[in-house]
DNA sequence: CGCATACTTGACGTCATTCAAACCGTGTGG
DNA sequence: CCACACGGTTTGAATGACGTCAAGTATGCG
């Protein structure tokens, strides 16, 4: 874990981040206030139940939203993507784990920090008034990916979203992304359990939709076809 | 549907809803432009691609905010109790449908008059987000429940939901309440099938933890099983 | 009264889970 | 360099929970 002062003109979210709305001067009095840190894959941001938890928004890698039931089971409600903005603003304590999901940086505020700002300038309390609809967006899309989809179909979204948001710069012929998530994650996000996980994958793959390169590693070959076993 | 001019001074939900942090002129200001508006059961408010589809406050019933998916299946991914604000701010078209599930009463407005209130009042701002904040942390429960939980389970978390919420002034030793679903949407909140509700409600009235009376009527008879079932 | 809508109940099939074992890549110590 | 352990993954076979299909039963409304 390391902290160091905020350096906003080279910050490669300072287009599309919350702080983005601010006035030059108001960034810099919110610079003032925040830390960069850095959370290698695995640690933890904050806990469920942590009291005046801070908040953050993302600079680079990627984070997941988790609880865990009370038969110790984790369930992934959210990942989070550079730009995104995280910590729960009017709740005394945090109800979920914000966990790296691969080595991060990000620029964390303290709560009281964060509450001033969003009192003092009304841009940047809109643009977290927005942030927190596209999070309510995202969250029912992974409710109704769940809710009655089956598992190979809740699979093929999984993967197609990622290789969406994976090439957004990039258009290839055959786009290639690392899953960011282990079989685990990704059987904890979608409700299955790490063998049908696997199984399925298996079964997508002989599909011929997409090849699988060591682990992580995912090529699309038919992007259509994809998108038909995900159900759109 | 009927329309007439705002009363807010004789509205139940003044203090409760978003415009309550509004000034007594602020207020006003909002009363000239926005309506009541009447919906009768099963009447939607708008559907799902509507452009610049209206916002609004729920001043007494209940809504569902549903998704349809490719093969016509209705999945509820929300329900909307009095004072909740109905809305897709930032959206130029509607993401999902949203219909009365009793006879309603709403306080409506124009896209326009609402994105202007939002610029024009941070404390309107700053109350939709603290409420967008609770939808969400609302959604994301529900995600948790559907995740992993076997049927039963999460049947009981419903009910247990909904005793809560209906007997949340008056405190009897058996709660009695009238669902405000049908099985099939019932079903389609929780990810399961008619048959499988009705069943497992068979099964849960059978362990003595509720009654039903009628086709819609459940009284509580032991609180502490129903919580116990629901897994908390 | 008759029809429509919602709910219940039963028999059967299917898909995902469970349990179990093997597999693979990587890092560690002999 | 090899042996070995470990975490993540793959694969197989059996079980079971929920879905599907199909009848049958209230309840309400014109």
């Amino acid at each position: 874990m390391a902290h160091t002062q905020l350096a906003c003109e080279d910050c490669p979210v300072r287009e599309t981040a919350a702080c983005a709305v601010l006035t030059p001067q108001e960034r810099q009095a919110m610079a003032a206030a925040g830390r960069t840190r850095t959370l290698a894959r695995g640690e933890m941001l904050f806990a469920a139940g942590d009291k005046d938890a801070a908040c953050a928004t993302l600079i680079s890698g990627a984070l997941k939203v988790s609880a865990i039931d009370q038969n110790g089971n984790e369930q992934i409600l959210a990942l989070v993507h550079p730009a995104g903005f995280i910590g729960e603003l009017f709740a005394p304590f945090a109800h979920h784990d914000v966990v790296a999901l691969t080595d991060s940086r990000l620029c964390t505020f303290a709560r009281g920090a964060i509450e001033a700002a969003v009192e003092n300038y009304p841009a940047l309390a809109r643009a977290l008034l927005r942030r927190s609809q596209d999070d309510l967006l995202a969250t029912r899309a992974l409710l109704e990916l769940t809710g009655h989809a089956s598992a190979e179909t809740r699979l093929a979204a999984l993967l197609d979203e990622f290789s969406r948001s994976a090439s957004q710069s990039s258009c290839h012929a055959t786009p290639h992304f690392d899953l960011p998530l282990t079989r685990g994650e990704i059987g904890n996000m979608l409700g299955l359990t790490i063998e049908t996980v696997s199984r399925k994958l298996g079964e997508i793959e002989a599909s011929g939709a997409i090849r699988r390169t060591g682990k992580r590693g995912i090529d699309v070959l038919d992007p259509a076809l994809l998108s038909a076993l995900s159900g759109r």
